[in-house]
DNA sequence: TGCGGAAACTTCACGCCGTATAGTTTTCGC
DNA sequence: GCGAAAACTATACGGCGTGAAGTTTCCGCA
């Protein structure tokens, strides 16, 4: 997850004020990410950053309003990281292999949660004291990726696992009209048992994946690896897949 | 979860200012929680609980020697009553019913989670900012104590789950000895796949419930009530049993 | 009964935090 | 070349955890 690089040469598009703004809002977002990497998400701080980069914590408020426009801004960022992380792996996986595709999908989901762990808490956890989340913005809109992207993996499976997942009695507007925008569209075929079937997925996936990264499962298990490589093939089975 | 209520009379045997002392200590704990409750964990300040108390915030020093100390004890307690409450839901159900168990247990799990999402965010999540965990303490035992009960579920289920979950090739050092310690003795007929079955369980029933108490499913869906029950049943079905 | 010492608590202090206000320097557009 | 806007600094406030030192209260023992 490389974010916030410096660009190689300058354009001559915009103004130059405007491209060094960019750049110093670039800065601040990377120098927090860092930070965060290295003590955590509660190492995000005005002060921090600002003396990292040599400013002073006021300075910040020129780029970002208050902390937790600028959490909020990296939490977004993050989220379209792992969107994009997972979406890769999908895009990358043969079409015709179901199973596999779920698996690339899933490994891709948990490396990347792994990798950036404390990424993971900001977009699934407590993020930062007292922070509170707005409502709108782009965390909503990376969420909602995620959510078609497991909902592409349900659609996937769904001819083999409506069988065994086709009940439960599930009616559109059990769902967000604002995820079944994208999904529905996206997969004509898929009733909203398959959407419930795909939360319910998330819901597994990321169960373990947080028992994980907070550090729960280590204390019980020593090879999370295995469990979470059981869980895809159980879960696959379940789908009526075979791997 | 009624926690630290005041002593309906006095001990006699112990001296008064130990009483007293424990008194004191089980107030600032409750004042805590409190707080908690109100304002989430963040709102757990030394000042705050001082201030609400009537006293000074250093004076808390007598009683724990950090902050992380209090939550450390806070965390404790609370992953206690959580252990209690799925605990008396297992012991209270059906002992020839391993479906209804199974359910009873998770109903237990999820309904003590969104009665006190703050105390799920205190055991799973980031509890406070800048809290680091210490390493023992009563927190595992009551970490192990679920784990324990999920293993329970597991066991009851095993006769007709070893068919489809019996594979997997887990082994003994796959888990952690003290975990074994106690499943082991309580459940001798438990293989390691079942072990790792239940820790899979766990992961499903916990990524659910997180999803739910962090606020990322109800943006998604409308009735999360029916996703836990979709869940619920399709585990059930999975173990090979029927509800 | 009185006294020594421990325990409980307060006061003051330090350095951290987010953030508001006011002032200063730099830079762009005309 | 100049006026305005943008970028940034200085100073300040209240809140935070915590350390050191001082004060009061109370228990146990002679």
């Amino acid at each position: 997850m490389t974010l916030y690089s410096e660009p190689v040469a300058a354009t001559r598009s915009t103004g130059r004020r405007e491209r060094l703004r960019a750049e110093t809002t670039a800065e601040i977002k990377r120098t927090a990410l860092q930070l965060m990497g290295s003590g955590g998400p509660d190492a995000i701080t005005l002060r921090a950053i600002a003396r990292e980069m040599g400013m002073t914590a006021n300075a910040i408020y020129g780029y970002f309003a208050t902390r937790d426009d600028l959490v909020t801004a990296l939490i977004e960022d993050v989220y379209t990281a792992l969107a994009d992380a997972v979406d890769a792996a999908w895009a990358a996986s043969a079409k015709d292999a179901p199973a596999q595709r779920i698996q690339a999908w899933a490994h891709a989901f948990r490396d990347w949660a792994l990798a950036n762990p404390e990424g993971f808490r900001l977009i699934y956890g407590d993020p930062v004291p007292g922070y509170q989340a707005p409502t709108g913005g782009a965390a909503p809109d990376a969420a909602r990726r995620v959510c078609v992207g497991i909902a592409a993996l349900a659609d996937t499976a769904w001819g083999s696992a409506e069988r065994s997942h086709g009940d439960g009695d599930f009616d559109w507007d059990d769902f967000d009209p604002g995820l079944l925008g994208k999904v529905r569209p996206a997969f004509p075929a898929l009733p909203p048992a398959g959407v419930a079937l795909a939360l319910r997925m998330w819901g597994h996936l990321h169960g373990l994946v947080a028992l994980e990264v907070y550090g729960h499962l280590r204390a019980q298990t020593l090879s999370p690896d295995k469990l979470f490589h059981a869980e895809l093939v159980q879960l696959i089975r379940s789908l009526g897949l075979v791997a």
